[in-house]
DNA sequence: CGGCTTTCTGGAATGAGTCAAGATGAGAGC
DNA sequence: GCTCTCATCTTGACTCATTCCAGAAAGCCG
């Protein structure tokens, strides 16, 4: 997991302020993958004290804006980010406990970009969700 | 597009009663692809008179558990519904102004259904969304 | 250090979706 | 065809994630 400077470095690139409450959240996503809004917030308050959850959506808004995270909203459940980004995977979610798990696609690096017709779109990215049930879930079953 | 009769029957395989909001309903989402559900309750109401909005909601979470419609939700939007299921089609998303239109995967039948590694996940659908432009959004530019 | 701009705080508002209780009507048996 | 029973619909209030607003504070640059 990157270091408070490495946060610091990509809050430059994209051309953002350094703010306590930014590191803070972009350092509970990074330890919090696939974390609800609510998560987030308690994280960023657990190693800073007070923000206003006004505060870390529009840090979210923000860095989702930059490309530093990645918003996901399986359906059914709340928001939930990942810092995860550029690297093209996809998630697995379970219908049963709504846990969210990374997969690598299977074909590469940009899998089934190729739609059969793409209707005229112009299509930059696919986004996959594989629904099933968790290891815990099918043995509790 | 299906008959009334064929919404009837459908209904009836599904083990639920027939009723006059579930067949207007049924109607609306089969005449409205991809509609939210405020769409589809001034559908339901425009064949009917009067629908409550609980209704429709019970009757969409009914027909979705039987599997008679499907239920898809991009990012950032609200719930919508179609009517065509078990064909294993996606969609794609315009980023822009938010249409979303019917694409057949290109590798078959349950494309991408093999993840390189599925964390012991139970799959048992793949759920794949475009994200691009759509023509008409592509040429106002 | 000073000014400008962006960001954070706090609170209130929006709106999709849900819950609950009672009225209604579809389906089954007589 | 009639009646009974139970799933389904109506009405209305409510929850909760997310957004909007205005003012205060803090970061960045010269």
């Amino acid at each position: 997991m990157p270091s408070t400077s490495d946060f610091e470095q990509s809050l430059r690139a994209a051309a953002l302020r350094v703010t306590r409450p930014r590191l803070a959240v972009l350092t509970a996503v990074h330890g919090h993958p696939h974390a609800d809004t609510d998560t987030i917030i308690q994280a960023a308050r657990a190693g800073l004290g007070e923000v206003s959850h006004q505060a870390v959506y529009d840090v979210l808004r923000a860095l989702t804006a930059a490309g530093l995270v990645r918003r996901i909203e399986p359906s059914g459940s709340v928001a939930r980010y990942e810092g995860r980004t550029g690297d093209n995977h996809h998630h697995v979610v379970c219908r049963s406990c709504g846990a969210i798990a990374d997969v690598d696609c299977a074909v590469g690096d940009t899998p089934c970009l190729t739609a059969a017709n793409d209707q005229g779109f112009t299509i930059d990215e696919a986004e996959v969700v594989y629904w099933g049930t968790c290891p815990s879930c099918s043995t509790s079953t």
